[in-house]
DNA sequence: CCCGCATCTGACAACGTTGTCCAGGCTCTA
DNA sequence: TAGAGCCTGGACAACGTTGTCAGATGCGGG
């Protein structure tokens, strides 16, 4: 998958990372690149292209496009006239490498196919926006070596912000770029061993009040369905589980949990396990949207009613027989308040890292509502 | 309005912004950035520092950091010694001033936060990766302006390939950025007033077999909710509709059209007098996933069972009573197939624009195959 | 008529990197 | 031991833009 040759301009940077095949890469790449063209930017005008066709300095040229003030109406018009001939547009590249900052942030997250991580997504792209500046944003596959791998990408652009839904649990790799003052908000879940801006759902309290209400309906035999602790919104929701088991004073047997597995058919078999066991359950909490999928679909092939909780909100989720209730976390919003602080740091109103958790929010639809049936 | 001009406005609207924090950030981040240094970038090393630092020449730093034959493993030890210590990282922006590449490409498309985009996005990013690309993207927010405003903003930054949904329908915009050898794909809906390579789903084919499943089921009064004509998508599906209808010798009702009406309250208002009518529908056939969302909850509070035929998948579609008949296209072989056309136009191996249709597929699940309940 | 001032314009350096080219030191051979 | 050839390392220019600063121009007042 990650196939050296044919990556070539983020890989370079990894090759600290990777000596063994960093050499080899270099001569391969050639016959990309140079097969390309033979001009850069396919020979694109610039601002000395322009400033001789319109016939005057080259600032000038820069002071028509920036919209600084000194330029005579009719020299401006000579200019504009001279940028719409050849198609002229001003190379950022170049700005930034004066300017020094380059008016773009990016978002490192899991899977931008995830239904959940779309809006929240968008929601840092509309701040953004407002902030004028672009986002870039990359897939870590949940893998802490492809998180590492985009980061360090993001920050040899020089971003001036990263938004980071970390896949890793050992952030110290960032320390030289914090230092070096870029702007960082993890969202989601933590930073690992580095002293950063989090903005968090109350996975703990969401997951314990989920457990809560199934046992406030009268379960005692609850399964979880979760991933691997090694997340920590999964080690938090497990906790919350624990927590509300415990509180109610229900010990949990082992064959009630099922964490780390994710794909659909080894999460069907737990859930089925689970459900016909020498204790099977009444209930369960599923730990987020895909798991909650994936239970549903076999609880709807099973004759005795099962109840369920999920964590995460799913689309149409009011429209199944029977609804089902879950633990609403506001994606969207989270993007927002983690965009919203970056660009604070940027501006320097925002000092010291906090830690901001957002409440979650119990949507009883009758799934979870069901009463135990033995 | 949209002349070579406003591309500049569009850039200097970022500039106020930039200005604005640019200046003042400087002082004010004291705390934060200045506790380490006080200039640009928060004073990162460069490689004139890291040689420094080293003992050894520019280039030399330069040739370890790419990898480049001829460096002594002993310097090269201490290079790395010093980069390490420095925490140095390439500036990617200078090398892509340098080097006229950036290793990035652009994805414009309707909203990131739709379900549809979502799987779309991660292919091309996929395909990205794959090539050594980094991945920028911005919704358009179903604006020409906007989209056109981002197009430029890209082609600033100097990407070397875009990946655009169009929301508008002229692209002469466009034409100095593909002279200037900006490889370009359209997805979704075609270009406008411009040769462009096109990634389309079969629209018409889809929405015409949905329509004619619904009349195999014996359904004559069909209503169709689709978005402005406008858009491409919705002005095909709407063809196909009307053509299914016209083949069938049924002759359509004003009342039984909805076209851009988006929003939810009127999508429910607007099928709510289809179903309440002089000549109330049997079925209804949806032109895209969110009307068809809000449809669903229509005929949910209905008791007399409406058949329905949606454009798009949907996540649970399976599951809703009864479930949900959709015409499906497949989202991510689009980004996939669109992405790897970019690439291929970059290494030059494909030099002629094409129009590429992908097919759809109906999939029957019980909603399309109701039959009339007058 | 000239000076001072304000307004407009342009030459030049710098941003951090990479490509070119040359210098110096080494090994190997005659 | 000298000369050829190779290998390593470094000086320098260039990429396209913006900030600085000084020069040119025009105008009004003394």
């Amino acid at each position: 998958m990650l196939d050296a040759t044919s990556s070539y301009e983020i890989m370079d940077q990894r090759i600290p990372v990777d000596d063994r095949t960093g050499r080899r890469i270099v001569p391969e790449t050639h016959s990309r690149a140079d097969r390309l063209s033979t001009t850069r930017y396919g020979n694109r005008p610039t601002m000395k292209d322009v400033a001789a066709r319109a016939g005057v300095g080259l600032k000038t040229v820069s002071r028509v496009v920036n919209g600084e003030a000194g330029v005579t109406p009719e020299t401006e018009h000579r200019v504009r006239e001279a940028i719409e001939a050849l198609g002229f547009r001003r190379n950022d590249s170049a700005r930034v490498l004066r300017k020094g900052r380059t008016a773009s942030i990016g978002l490192v997250l899991e899977d931008l196919a995830d239904p959940f991580y779309g809006p929240l997504s968008r929601a840092v792209e509309e701040v953004a926006r407002a902030n004028g500046a672009l986002l870039i944003n990359g897939s870590s596959a949940e893998d802490p070596e492809r998180e590492q791998e985009l980061v360090l990408a993001l920050c040899a652009r020089r971003v001036d912000g990263l938004v980071v839904i970390p896949a890793g649990d050992d952030h110290r790799y960032l320390e030289p770029e914090l230092k070096a003052g870029v702007a960082t908000v993890f969202v989601d879940r933590p930073a690992g061993r580095i002293d950063a801006d989090v903005v968090l759902s109350d996975n703990f309290g969401g997951a314990r009040d989920a457990v809560a209400h199934l046992i406030a309906h009268g379960h005692r035999r609850i399964g979880f369905v979760g991933d691997m602790p090694r997340i920590h919104t999964a080690a938090e929701r497990l906790r919350g589980y624990r927590a509300a088991m415990e509180d109610a004073g229900i010990e949990v047997a082992d064959a009630w949990t099922s964490l780390g597995v994710t794909d659909p058919q080894r999460v069907r078999r737990a859930a089925e396990e689970m459900l016909s066991g020498p204790s099977p359950v009444t209930a369960i909490f599923t730990g987020n949207n895909r798991v909650t999928v994936t239970v549903i679909r076999v609880l709807a092939e099973h004759t005795r009613r099962v109840a369920l909780v999920g964590f995460d909100d799913i689309e149409l989720a009011d429209l199944l027989q029977p609804g089902v209730t879950v633990v609403a976390q506001d994606a969207a919003t989270l993007g927002r308040t983690a965009a919203e602080r970056l660009f604070r740091q940027l501006d320097g109103t925002l000092l010291t890292p906090e830690r901001i958790e957002l409440p979650t929010r119990l949507i009883t639809r009758g799934s979870g509502e069901l009463a135990p049936a033995d």
